[in-house]
DNA sequence: TTACTAGAGGAAAATGATTATCTATTAGTA
DNA sequence: TACTAATAGATAATCATTTTCCTCTAGTAA
């Protein structure tokens, strides 16, 4: 699960150059949102860090990924029906959402990166970021439920 | 403004047909969803609804908003930095939503009606809905920051 | 290595959107 | 016109998230 260590190097240096500390708990929520790339919450990160450092509050996870977001290195997701999931990976991209298990994955789909350019281009808008979403029930649910 | 008055009075058909009632708060509620087609949060609702009814209580339109979507005749959009929005059409279509006055518009992109088809047949997902949103900065807005 | 200091952590209180509760009222029906 | 279950209104409760306040420590410089 190396497979975006770099990035996380990246990351680190960001956070120091702008004035942050490196905190053995940061470095646990880094290498959970940045290097593994899962989509969690807040809680399910939590948990993650005090495997390591029972110690931790849940503030400190608040805190901290809410550092990262300003500082654009995460991405935040808001749900209606749940609380809100962090993806590594700050830049836009579409994701496929299991609405049982509640498993976030990324896809890929070639012609969405012209949209919104075309969306400016027709509505005047200049835009900014965009969310593409796709919510079903993934082969494993499917299965588990007949 | 009578755009959608005849899907008006197909839901409050079924409202009665599901065993509910139409009171004159109700009535308020769903003029503004559902015919008007404005994407409001609740907070904006009631501030509609408290100009003709002013005894209105903030729960009475938390609670008709509920009974809307659990009926599918609503559809609520949740964000991360704001309370949720509502729309009265249920169908998912793509919104461009300006980040300064969040002011939400539904826009009709045509290609973007085969994606879920497409994307439960390379992942074998059973999509259920999607949402696709766009964030900018409308022209009104870019005017007045010059 | 040590000392310094601003940034960070921990615990708990505060906040804010939303939901639940509990009566009094009323829409729809007989 | 009366009946009754659904609804309104007021308020308390809930839950995710933010803030506060004080202690601790990462990073730096002597």
């Amino acid at each position: 699960m190396n497979e975006h260590q770099t990035r996380l190097e990246e990351v680190i240096a960001k956070l120091r150059a702008n004035g942050h500390r490196l905190t053995p708990q940061r470095m646990a929520v880094l290498k959970v949102l940045v290097r593994d790339r899962e989509h969690l919450n807040v809680e399910q990160i939590y948990e993650h860090v005090k495997a390591d450092f029972p110690m931790t509050s849940l503030a400190t996870i608040y805190k901290t990924v809410n550092v990262l977001k300003e500082m654009g290195e995460v991405m935040e997701l808001g749900f209606h029906d749940d609380c809100a999931r962090f993806d590594g990976n700050p830049c836009p991209h579409p994701h496929l959402i299991c609405i049982n298990c509640k498993k976030i994955m990324d896809i890929d789909i070639d012609d969405l990166d012209e949209l919104p350019r075309e969306v400016a281009r027709r509505k005047g808008y200049q835009i900014i970021s965009h969310r593409f979403e796709f919510y079903g029930i993934c082969p494993r649910c499917q299965e588990t439920s007949n």
